[in-house]
DNA sequence: ATAATATGAATGAATACTCATTCATTTTTA
DNA sequence: TAAAAATGAATGAGTATTCATTCATATTAT
């Protein structure tokens, strides 16, 4: 077993090829659409032949699938990694969420055209659905707590962790929307003190100008 | 020969034909998603026969531009009366356009899963884009003129009128999503009271407890 | 080490199927 | 009766899926 230093294309192990081809499929999502997107655009993006996804992903059913997986799972990890990296207070972490939310990585017009093009077919596809609202429930958990944190430690009335959770997760993704429909108009460092006068006027002890 | 009733007559019937086909389209979209929604689904729904779409749309094409035409023009159409009906000032005009947002003729899951389902495609499609976008510019100038108002009148610090009506729209439409991905799990009153916390929060003199 | 064999990844032409669109015909309206 | 509206079978373009074959690499035999 020596010998085999350089891998020509031709063959990738199993996982590669398979990211390789969830890769293409994102592209040819953001740029034809979901509905446009045949398996012969996927296995073209990816430099490879016809047959190639059936292969690998049986259907293309299960390579939607696997997609939508794949980019929810992408979207845990930074979070975790965000949320693990800041500190030591909550409100730091809170506000490192948010800007991860709108961070050029996260709040790319691509992969939000991406999210977007699953969201558009959730009311039709179960699946699509558990999944996006697993990786909600994550991730409103983890708000909602530090948010809890924030008024146990601070002298706010007449609040709520669930509303507040509810109002921040909002604000982020009608966010990605904006960015969606207006690309030109929309302006990053907007959309973030849109977020920070949020944070500053709920819990003014934690978030002060 | 001089019966000029009868055009208009015609041209109601035609107008009726048109309507019930974009209701149908609606209807095929929410339950089996854009992408799969044929021109049979369609015609099947309205209950009519195969090529009716082609005889009055031209295209399946022209057939959702239309639908998303009509769904715009329906919203403003709610957002108008709801901005006109509302008031004096204008924080009760305020309220009353978040509210409608959150109301039930509004926030309907089917409906908001036929926006989604056209957002969804919005990147590869830019007349879709074009749509959202004037129908998105006419809502954040009203809503910011609003927020300004606010600001004039109240001894507001530190806020900015952009910065808010792009938290608001943000809001709302996030809350759709929510809606979309967790129909048991959202709750209309929590949202809405998400929204007056936020009021609040930031015009706490236009909005009080 | 070299050759022979086995493995399974990759190909791409062929197949089966879906669906938008057309149009000859029928039905309805004026 | 003539014009308009509607029908629904036929068409044909496009596409997901299959599968016999090719090819690169790993394994085994000599």
């Amino acid at each position: 077993m020596a010998t085999t230093a350089k891998k020509t294309s031709r063959t990738a192990t199993r996982e590669k090829r398979r990211q390789q081809l969830i890769d293409a499929t994102m592209k040819c999502i953001a740029r034809k659409g979901m509905g446009s997107t045949t398996l012969g655009d996927v296995a073209g993006e990816a430099g490879l032949s016809q047959g190639i996804v059936n292969l690998h992903f049986e259907s293309k059913d299960n390579l939607l699938n696997e997609t939508l997986r794949y980019l929810a799972d992408e979207y845990k990890t930074q979070f975790s990694h965000a949320y693990e990296k800041s500190g030591p207070g909550a409100a730091d972490k809170l506000h490192a969420l948010m800007k991860l939310d709108l961070s050029p990585s996260v709040l790319d017009r691509r992969k939000v055209a991406v999210w977007f093009a699953f969201w558009g077919e959730v009311k039709s596809r179960p699946i699509y659905r558990d999944i996006c609202e697993k990786s909600d429930e994550y991730y409103d958990e983890i708000v909602r707590s530090l948010c809890s944190q924030l008024i146990a430690e601070g002298d706010y009335k007449n609040i709520t962790a669930l509303a507040i959770s509810t109002a921040l997760a909002s604000m982020t993704n009608g966010m990605w929307l904006s960015c969606l429909i207006s690309p030109k108009l929309f302006d990053r460092q907007n959309a973030m003190i849109a977020v920070d006068e949020y944070l500053h006027s709920i819990f003014p002890e934690h978030f002060p100008l």
